[in-house]
DNA sequence: AGTCCTTCTTAAAGGTTGTAAGCAACTGAT
DNA sequence: ATCAGTTGCTTACAACCTTTAAGAAGGACT
């Protein structure tokens, strides 16, 4: 038989695009296999098992999405900064919606660090440059900023805003604008009962 | 043989405990009759098929959640409305993983409608209601909240929060008090760039 | 050509979902 | 109390997936 030149490389390319097409969890090694007019034992020889797989695809949505959010903060601060990470991280997720649940998997400690995950909180510590903030509140600020853009995109993906019929979009632009607003005034500390 | 009292409700109950035991993808057909000392295809008189049990669970969690959280919300406004109901949902979500993963099923939307969802936009709306918000900006703000809490759950579960040595509690913390400062002062229109 | 390593196939075991046929148990009527 | 009907469970089976093991074929290098 002619060798079909199956390498783990371009295995985790194929079930990317396959994970963006039918579902990150619907990315079968036999659907892969037949993806590449192999049986499916045949990746076993480039691929240690399925998990091992799905780590791949994440390490690559995860590089890929940080590309993505430095193109997007080269050059800016501030509101613009926080605006264009937020977009490039949200456009990611909705056009490769396979590759960001992969970047949702649960990665080991070791794994997580020498991937671009690390990236990422430097990224948006980045973002808080612009922002004036002390170093346990700075922490803190990536964590919700993380939460938020998190948050909304695995709900809008998930239909859990099809049931209101305000736009999407025009929640997305209030709640970056209602984020500026908070990093510019970020509270000092815990304070009491909301009095208006 | 003695019958198994197997009903819909006892596999979704079971379903919800094993799910939260060994996690909701690993809650298959197979494992659900071996902890009912059944044979699999025995279930398939009571549940159609595996996504059926699936959307079962969801709906049992959603409700849950929802009953948790009015609970936390009664007789709470303002700021304390806000932080009641924010613990309570990160509490769920801590204490019960498989149902918590399950509620984030994608519900079609005749299934989302008469489930409890609606509820937790109505409850979520009652925060609100300690804040003064005119109406679009009330979705955009509901929007916004169920993304941070959601996405802060998510990510500290996924093990996203572990490379930072700074307290998940606290940062939980700092965060519910920037959602109430921004919700305080709720930015009225698309500002421009941040100038400090 | 001969050797060796790698890639791929075949074969097979074991797990999963789901359907169909049949038997056993409970129900309710006569 | 027995008999029919319904329901719940089992057995049997088809189809699919994962993974391992053994062997054949491709390619490189002597």
């Amino acid at each position: 038989m002619a060798r079909a030149g199956v390498t783990a490389e371009r295995l985790t390319q194929a079930a990317a695009e396959l994970a963006d097409e039918i579902g990150f969890q619907n990315v079968t090694i036999s659907a892969l296999a037949r993806a590449f007019g192999v049986k499916p034992a045949a990746l076993y020889s480039h691929v240690k098992d399925i998990q091992d797989l799905r780590i791949r695809v994440a390490k690559l949505a995860l590089a890929e999405l940080a590309e993505r959010a430095a193109t997007a903060l080269a050059g800016r601060s501030g509101k613009d900064a926080l605006v264009a990470f937020a977009n490039a991280y949200r456009a990611y997720a909705k056009k490769h919606p396979g590759r960001y649940a992969a970047a949702q998997l649960e990665l080991d400690y070791e794994t997580a660090v020498d991937s671009a995950a690390a990236r990422h909180s430097e990224m948006t510590r980045a973002i808080l440059r612009g922002y004036d903030l002390p170093d346990p509140a700075q922490t803190d600020a990536v964590r919700m900023l993380h939460s938020t853009f998190h948050g909304y995109v695995s709900l809008e993906m998930s239909g859990g805003f099809r049931h209101t019929p305000r736009s999407v979009e025009e929640s997305w632009e209030r709640t970056l604008d209602a984020l500026d607003a908070v990093l510019r005034n970020w509270p000092h500390q815990s304070g009491g009962a909301s009095d208006g």
